[in-house]
DNA sequence: TCTTTTTATGAATATGACTCAATATAAATG
DNA sequence: CATTTATATTGAGTCATATTCATAAAAAGA
């Protein structure tokens, strides 16, 4: 029974050095890059021999696989905490967009890195697979937007997805660049897109067309009164 | 003045290595990806000693920037011919996120060589300006659409510019790695973006005008939505 | 032809990823 | 606790390859 209680100490020592060299490698990939990284100043910034990094990871590629892993699986974690704070749908992509983009923006290089590993990878390479958990958070929103509804999948879910996050990460190059524009006009855009796009809220309610247009109207009215 | 009519001898042999240099770079990076690609063997297959491939790029790295401006050049005029085939507006749209996303899939490589480029580069470094000159392309277009009157800016420019090429490159990502799915249905779906969102034409469609003023009202709200 | 300048060469250097025989540490055993 | 066995760590050494530089070849000029 021992052998089931007691070895955590061996382990958890293991696992403190392996999260130890998984940091250090994060901070240097993302301080100098993929080339001029030295597996050495990882190896030093860990406190450990250049030689132990290898028994955690094969090589310089597998280690930054792990870092991009890591950094995807944390973004999964935000992106569904932002997400599950919204009760309307719309809502949701909204947040999960500005959340995406700000952190893109922010941590812009592991878009660079994410690129790179995928290159070498196959297509269930493991190093994907956060990738995927990250996307599956737009696909179950949408999807719950298609169950309520006021969604209705007018092109496959792929290509809806693909414009998703295809303009989100473009736009993360460009805002990255040219720090003076704003992010919001981006998601503020696609989300537009959404409404106008995949919307089917044409059977909401069986009051006429102008009846609807006065409740806008005087909702909007109302917003607009107490804004001043 | 045999100045400025002999020395085109030397010029062009000269002229003949470079091309020569990066041709075989070229060759050696698409095979081989950059990591991979060996400066000794991009100087054999150029005929020329290993010493004289830095003669002309300063190194590796440059030597990549090169090869990726063709690329992006070449592109460029690819897409201008594509797209001058067509009369209409939407048309030479379609025309050029077909052109663009079946590039992109077939040279799949340049994309990840590109970003690679991006992250060293600043903002004026030579090795962008290629792609500014083919982000251009959309850009003139859609602003003859919008001089045509059948375009409206219902968002900046560079947001929408950022919607096309994003979608684009996203997709073309998810095209190379399940080779099964059809390019048709995003070039499609954008250019259904493009017209139902952009277009101007009152009289086209059989949409009256309650319809537009309640799509104009839904997006007076989520603009005012959003804000908070 | 001889001199000077430009261009090309490839052996030598430098760097850094990766290996492995030697060593230290921990677990198991008696 | 001493001893054996298994596991983990080390860092000096190997190897591959990008880059340099003294030297040579070629071209231009006189």
């Amino acid at each position: 029974m021992s052998k089931t209680v007691l070895p955590s100490t061996r382990r958890e020592k293991m696992e403190a050095k392996e999260r130890a060299i998984l940091d250090a490698a994060r901070i240097e990939f993302s301080e100098r890059g993929f080339e001029n990284a030295k597996m050495s100043a990882i190896a030093k910034r860990a406190e450990v021999a250049e030689g132990t990094v290898y028994l955690y990871y094969r090589n310089k590629k597998e280690l930054l696989d792990a870092v991009v892993a890591q950094f995807w699986q944390v973004l999964t974690q935000g992106a569904r905490k932002v997400t599950l704070d919204q009760n309307d749908t719309l809502a949701k992509l909204k947040a999960l967009a500005d959340f995406h983009l700000c952190e893109l923006v922010k941590d812009f290089d592991f878009v660079g890195f994410t690129v790179r590993t995928r290159e070498t990878g196959t297509l269930d390479s493991p190093s994907l697979n956060p990738i995927r958990g990250y996307v599956a958070v737009f696909d179950e929103i949408f999807q719950q937007g298609v169950d309520r509804g006021i969604f209705q999948e007018t092109a496959p879910l792929w290509v809806i997805r693909d414009l998703f996050y295809g303009t989100l990460e473009y736009s993360s190059r460009t805002l990255h660049l040219h720090k003076t524009r704003g992010a919001d006009a981006v998601t503020q855009h696609l989300t537009e897109i959404f409404m106008t796009l995949y919307s089917n809220v044409k059977t909401a309610s069986s009051t006429t067309g102008l009846e609807r247009i006065e409740e806008r109207l005087a909702s909007i009215e109302t917003k607009l009164d107490t804004r001043l």
